[in-house]
This record gives C-alpha cells, sequence and structure tokens, in this order.
DNA sequence: AATAAGTCGTGAGCAATTTCACAATATTAT
DNA sequence: ATAATATTGTGAAATTGCTCACGACTTATT
C-alpha cells in the first residue's frame, strides 16, 4: 500500500511536532541542517525521509515551514480525529489521563476502564472512567487500546479487546501479548528501556567523538 | 570494547525477564522455538542473538533455563545495583516513583528533585523528594537520571546535570535534548509512539499473514 | 551580469539486522 | 543399537536503513 520504510514513518510524527514548533515561532523557512539540529536526526537521513513523499523543498533555499506542515499534517491524518481507549486506571493510566495528548494532537484518549469499583463513575482530565466489565457495550467504535494493567490481566482484557474488534495496542505492560496477525501491537516496555539504557553505559561507553 | 550487536543488547534485558518467568515456574529446558512465541521474536534471532556470547544450548536440546539464566545475570550485571535519580516528580514521575523497579532489576530510583515545595521534604514509595536547587549535592555517585519534567525546563536540568557528571539521561520529555557526545541519551516519546501506532494503523493495515 | 554561497534530491556504497536453510549433534523411542 | 525426532549454531543471502558526496538549482551579493 504504502512504499514509505518503516523507519522513516517512526519518525514523522517527529517532524511534525518541530515543524509545529517553527511555525508557532513564526519561521517560514527551514533547512534540513537546521532541523536536523533540533531533532537529533542526520540532515541526509531527514532529506532522503522527506524525499519519499516527493520534491518538497527548494534547491538553495530550503523548505517552506508552512507548506511542509501542511503536507504532514495531511499525510498524518492531523484532521481526522483518532479516539483512543485506555485500560487500567493505575498509576500510569492516570499519569496518560491527566496528560492532554490532544495538545499536539489528533488523538484523544476517549474513555478509560477499570475493575475497582472506587475509579468508575469518576473522570480524571475529563475523561470518564467505566467498569471494565462494559468494556465491549461502551466501547463501539473504538479502534485503538493502551494498556496500563498488571501483567496479569494482560491476555485475558487482550481477548476481549480482539474480539471486540480492536485493530491496535500500545502495550505497557511487560507480558508479550498474542494477537492476530492482522493486528498490530506496540510494546514500550520502561523496564526494559532503562536496563537496556544502564547496559550500554557500562558495555558500551562514549568517547569525546561520540 | 563489546562486539554484541545494539540490537541484539536492546533484546537482552527481555529474554532476561522471561528466562526469569520460567526459572520461576520450574522449567528446567528451553527451545529458541518456545521462547520464540513467548517473547515474540525470530527464533532464528534469538539463536543469533544467544551465539555472539558463544555457544550456549545444546544441539537437539534447546537451552538450560538455569544455565542461561546465570550466564544473563552476569552479562547484565544483575549483581551490580545500579542507582538512579528522577527528576520531576509530576504524573509520569510519581508512576514511575510508585513502580518497584527492583522487583526484577538490578536498578533502584534512589532520590527524587522536584522545584514544587509541597513534594520537597516527602516520600513517594520510599524515594525520597528533594529541593531540584539540592540537585548537585546530593547527587554524588548517581550516573543515571530519569527526566519527567516540563519540556521547556529540560534544557536547562540537561545542562546542569551534564555539569554535574551524568552518564547516561532516559528523557521522556518531547524536548530533543543536546548533551556532549559521552553522554548517553534514550528517549521514549509516549506522544510521538501514540501518533506512529495509528499512522501505522491507517497506512500499513495488516492482513491475516501478518 | 556574474559570482559566491547555500541547499536539495539522490545515486551509490556501506553498515546493520534479519532470515533462510542445513549440517551437526543430542535425545527419545523401539 | 538403530531409527526417528528435535534443535542448535552459522554461512550466506536478503532486507532494511544510513551516510557520503555531488550535480543541479536557488538566492544573495557585488
Ligand atoms: N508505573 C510504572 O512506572 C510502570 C513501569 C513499567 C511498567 N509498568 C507496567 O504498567 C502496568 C500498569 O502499572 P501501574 O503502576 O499503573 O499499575 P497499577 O497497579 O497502579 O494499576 C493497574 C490498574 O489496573 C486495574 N486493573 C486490574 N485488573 C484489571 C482488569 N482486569 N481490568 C481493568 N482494570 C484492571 C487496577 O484496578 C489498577 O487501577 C503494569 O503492567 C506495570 O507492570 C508500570
Ligand atoms: N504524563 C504523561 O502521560 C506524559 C505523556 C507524554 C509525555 N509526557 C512528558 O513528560 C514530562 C512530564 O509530564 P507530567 O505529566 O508528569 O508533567 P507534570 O507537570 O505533572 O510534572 C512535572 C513536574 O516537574 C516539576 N518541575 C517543574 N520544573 C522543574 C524544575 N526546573 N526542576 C525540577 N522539577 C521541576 C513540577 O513541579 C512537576 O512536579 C513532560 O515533559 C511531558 O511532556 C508526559
Amino acid at each position: 500500500m504504502s512504499k514509505i520504510p518503516q523507519a522513516t514513518a517512526k519518525r514523522l510524527p517527529l517532524y511534525y511536532r518541530f515543524l509545529n514548533n517553527l511555525n508557532h515561532q513564526g519561521k517560514k523557512r527551514v533547512s534540513s541542517k537546521e532541523l536536523s539540529e533540533a531533532v537529533k536526526v542526520d540532515s541526509a537521513t531527514i532529506r532522503r525521509d522527506f524525499s519519499y513523499f516527493g520534491a518538497l523543498g527548494k534547491k538553495g533555499y530550503g523548505y517552506n515551514v508552512e507548506y511542509l506542515l501542511g503536507f504532514f499534517r495531511k499525510t498524518l491524518d492531523q484532521d481526522e480525529l483518532t479516539d483512543v481507549a485506555l485500560i487500567g486506571v493505575g498509576n500510569l493510566g492516570t499519569a496518560f489521563l491527566h496528560y492532554n495528548f490532544l495538545k499536539n494532537n489528533n488523538i484523544q484518549i476517549k474513555m478509560a476502564f477499570d475493575a475497582d469499583e472506587e475509579k468508575v463513575g469518576t473522570k480524571i482530565g475529563e475523561v470518564p472512567v467505566y467498569h471494565i466489565n462494559d468494556m465491549e457495550e461502551k466501547m463501539t467504535g473504538v479502534k485503538v487500546a493502551i494498556l496500563t494493567i498488571p501483567a496479569s490481566e494482560a491476555d485475558g482484557i487482550t481477548n476481549r479487546l480482539v474480539d471486540q474488534g480492536i485493530t491496535g495496542i500500545l502495550n505497557f505492560t511487560p507480558a508479550r501479548i498474542t494477537v492476530p496477525g492482522h493486528i498490530r501491537v506496540h510494546h514500550i516496555d520502561l523496564a526494559v528501556e532503562l536496563q537496556a539504557l544502564v547496559y550500554f553505559l557500562k558495555h558500551y561507553p562514549l568517547t569525546k567523538e561520540d
């Protein structure tokens, strides 16, 4: 369908955010070199990334911020709003609910679910918390879920999400969940990230020349 | 120094965790195929990853769980404790403080810092919160920091961390911070992760055959 | 007008990572 | 013992991603 490399696709939201910043600062043009310094991605990589979408810049000039931003807005479907459900209103889930993803974003946490009766019926950062038993009923139309429940619950809830018709899951539990092939799962494993950082520090010490 | 590919190094903590689980379940042996199903990494990749450390398995048999676990414990320095400081005790920072990284881990959040007088002096999940003004004084010996402050504060605090002698930063702010080449920064950008997932769902729809 | 400086878009090469596929070896069953 | 089955470790190929380096073109300057 799309021939954009995955590595490029992952960087698009980052480019979009920084272009947005530049636009708010009133900047009219930007070079791949400037952008490179801001997002910490090699300037040749940026030019290559952009080139997959055609010739967006002008030689000797750079890129027009407003034009580029508009282009990425369309490409990233920033005009359509995507609804997301959050499952598990604990420490991590509550932090996400307080955070307004909408600020720079086309993504909205529309509802949350928990098993704890004390949380059910409340609103956290404008988002209503429903009982997990009502998930299938309330969640119609929502195709993306953020999973912030205990690892032991992950498989059970995942199966229910799959049956409900989910297409994407952002999984913060340490469990590696099993889903049918047509469902996309992105894992964010904070403990692994921290351990990996520490491992790199000990085994790949950087010198002054990178 | 080490010739382990970076992609392999990033998976080590994951392998370690699942081997730990297997060991607790009393499992004595495991094949790359079984492990593959658990961690969702191709079995050939797992064998290749392990092979960088030598011949850890036995042909026709698989891997001895206890032996492998012991090997990775040493490799990942699970016997040494690494102290970490957390900067910014807000929504996200508080969630991390409540989470006990030590459970399966050799990493400990030893102290936290915030600018808010109401938080200073308290303890969250056993971790003392100090005033950010006292950072340099209190932080001696700590070489890794988790950054969960507002993006606008990121550059200023980063400079102070660099001067203080930090070697690694796990950055949760959307800011792309600038550090000298010998300091390692890992970015975890939750808004980007969510946007990227949504982008993939719309532009790379998966079929039943993956 | 002519020159200098700046910057894109991309061919080509390089580097990193993943995957295939199979000989070698171990275990299990009969 | 022997045969059948299981599974590793790895050479080689395939895939994916990154970076150099430069021609082409734009803008600014004199
Ligand atoms: N907090 C962190 O810093 C952190 C770090 C790394 C990983 N994680 C992982 O993220 C997940 C959430 O962590 P947390 O600290 O927020 O945990 P938590 O215990 O604070 O929150 C879990 C929430 O899920 C709810 N819950 C339990 N079973 C449920 C069910 N069947 N259906 C719906 N809701 C249910 C609980 O009521 C609770 O509110 C865990 O898997 C944890 O391992 C958290
Ligand atoms: N909460 C989320 O779900 C979420 C999601 C994506 C990204 N983020 C990013 O993570 C960071 C933290 O988010 P949050 O929701 O926890 O924000 P928050 O506002 O709840 O917390 C920030 C904390 O930092 C403290 N602080 C401010 N200035 C400081 C300084 N100079 N020194 C020390 N402490 C200082 C504040 O007192 C506050 O406690 C932000 O950069 C945010 O963009 C958060």
